[in-house]
Formats: C-alpha cells, structure tokens, sequence
DNA sequence: CAGTTACTCGAATACTATTCTAGAGGAATA
DNA sequence: TATTCCTCTAGAATAGTATTCGAGTAACTG
C-alpha cells in the first residue's frame, strides 16, 4: 500500500489524508471505504506488519527443536526482518504504542497471545529438560526480545556503529546466557 | 503540568489544546507562547520525565562501585521509577518514537548520549577487571534497558501476571547473567 | 514615570479528517 | 434486455481543531 511510504517518510500524524490520495491514486472516498479512518488503516498496515514477523518468526523457531540453536536461529531472524523490512520495521516500533493503535487493539492482543503461547510451547520441554531456565511465563518475551527492539531501534535511526552481523552473534550470546539452564558454563 | 493528565488519560493526540485549556485554566495564545504547539508541549513533558529518569538512574549507579551490585541497583530503579511514575512512564514509552519527538530530538539525542557517556565511564573498569564482558560499546544498552523496557510495557497495560517484586530478581539474574564476564557459573 | 518586556486573552483563520450525496460499473435475477 | 442490488469511486460540503494575530495587561527597568 502506498500509505505506507508516505507514513514512513513523515510520520503518520504528519500525513495527510490528501498525500495519501495523491499518491495513491485513489478518492478520499475510496479510501474512506475501505479503511473507515486513517488511523484504522495505520492500524491495519500495523497489524499486516506484525503478522509477517510473527509468521516467520514462528517459523523459523520450529525449524530447530535443541533450545540454543532455536534461540539463535530467531535473534538471526529478528535482526534479519528488519533489516530487510526497514520500512515496516520503523513503523512497526513507533506505533506500537500510539494513540490509535487502540484501535486495532483486540487484533494485536489476539495475535500477540497466540504468538506467546506457541512460544511457551516450543520452550516447555527444553525446560523440562534443564537446558532453559524457568522463569513466571511473562518474563521470557521481555528477555528475548527486549533486547533485539532495542538494537533494533539504535540501528532503524542510524545510532550506533555495530553492523547487524556483529550485533547478531553478541545477542544471540548475552541472550542464550539469560535464558539457558544453569548447569556450568564451558570455561 | 496539567497537561500531562491530559496526555496520559487520552494520548497526545486525542487530547486537544481546549482540553488542555480547560483543565491548566490558561488560556490558548498562553499556551503557545509557552511550548509553541502541541507537540513541542508533549516533546518538553517527554523531556522532563527522561531527565527525571536518567538522573535518579546514574544517580543510584554511581552509588555502588561493583559490577553486579550496581546493575542489580539500577534494575531495582528503573522497576521502582516505573511503578512510582506510572503516568509518566507509559507517557515515556508511548511518545518515545512518536512523529512530534523529532521536534525534541536534539535535546533528547544529547541527553541519550551524556547518559550513554556516564554508563560506558562506569563499567570501564569492570570490563578491565574481568567482572564484565566486553562488547561493542552500543551492545550495552540493548542488553540492560531492553528487557527491563519489555517488561514495563507488559506491566504498564496490564498484561502478565507477574508482579514487579517477582519481576525484580529474575530480571536482575538474567541481565547479569547477559553481562558478566566469562568466568565459571557458581554450580 | 515612560518605556520595554513578558505574558495573557480569545476571536479569527487555516487546515484537515470525516461525512454525505451522487453516480458508475457489474453481477445476479427475471 | 430491463431491473434490482451491491460494491466501490468521486469530490464537494461539513465539522472540528491547531495555530495565528492584534490587542491588551502586568511586571520590571532605567
């Protein structure tokens, strides 16, 4: 969709209902149809931009069943959706709290519950096993991912100076070490 | 400022400068010659509450000269300055990336990198020493802010059960886990 | 006290999201 | 084919809100 750029360029607030008939070629009332506001379809780019990442992401996951290689092959991902996606990315980390997003809220909780249960599930018997931690449930998500937004956010603004390949081996070992099992640590 | 309630009880943009008008009881040409638009009056709220955090952050970092001990404090801190600033912290969290912040961005860059400058100054010797890893320098972050971001949002809005108690020392473990330096676990 | 500055006021302006009425295809029905 | 119904497109009209402006008031300075 068209809006996306000019949300992206501009920031969604700053984006006309006018720029975005422009250039997509459509009528206000068009667009007024199919989307019923522009924050509703700032929501729905938002949702679409989310299930792509947490398709692949779950994906990816359950390629691998040993933790350490599960773990490591979705920071790999994470790191590599953004910078494939920027664009989505960007506008995926700043409107995950906006205002409107309210909106779309019930989708979002809907797929982000979804999203944490299949994760429960892949780790559960890896946790049985020992080889990761136990942790209260809601506490794995911010372990995972914190970390890989927050880069992720440093890097989308063009902060810092670590490339994606070096930022993905790092992580993927601060992480591993947050979330295996502890057993001893090879030397 | 009043408008902070305001902000925080309907989002930025939701809450119009009548609003704000209503409830600060001055009037609109008062307001902007104060902030000059709306925006620039949540990018200096946003301001302020980031001053207010950083400040108590380095503040308690620098009161412990050990590795762990001092990033188990700024843990326990940033936990208790949420739950203590709830308002302000979800303010915080929402407006971080928002379209209007680009207005502030200057002040908040520099702020960002003063901060950034103290926490590199205070772990220099713990890398030295061995106590913590060493990484490329903007990996830090991510690593400590993120989980602790992830899990403030979760708290903020209600999700997850997990209480900021529990939170505490399970996170504390898991980024110390991330950062320490690579010496043999205890068992 | 005169002059200057900092601030306050709220009506007037300008911009933009949203609504509304009209109508163009186009598929189903008869 | 004529008719009805539905989906979608159009863009002018409306409504609501951020921002500007000109005039005024208080406070401070020499």
């Amino acid at each position: 969709m068209a809006a996306l750029d000019c949300f992206t360029a501009a920031g969604v607030e700053a984006t006309t209902i006018e720029d975005i008939r422009a250039r997509s070629h459509a009528s206000v009332g068009s667009i007024y149809h199919h989307f019923g506001s522009k924050e509703k379809l700032a929501g729905a780019l938002n949702v679409e931009a989310l299930r792509d990442y947490q398709e692949g992401f779950l994906r990816e996951l359950k390629r691998h069943s040993d933790a350490e290689p599960g773990i490591r092959a979705v920071v790999a991902y994470h790191l590599s959706w953004v910078s494939k996606n920027a664009n989505w990315a960007r506008f995926l980390l700043a409107t995950r709290e906006a205002d409107f997003m309210i909106e779309a809220e019930d989708t979002v909780q809907e797929m982000n519950l979804t999203f944490s249960e299949e994760l429960a599930a892949w780790r559960q018997p890896h946790i049985e096993s020992g080889a990761m931690v136990q942790l209260p449930e809601d506490l794995y998500r911010p372990l995972l991912v914190g970390p890989l937004h927050e880069f992720s956010r440093q890097w989308l603004a063009g902060r810092g100076t670590t490339t994606m390949a070096e930022a993905q081996s790092v992580l993927a070992d601060a992480i591993w070490q947050a979330m295996k099992g502890s057993e001893r640590t090879p030397e």
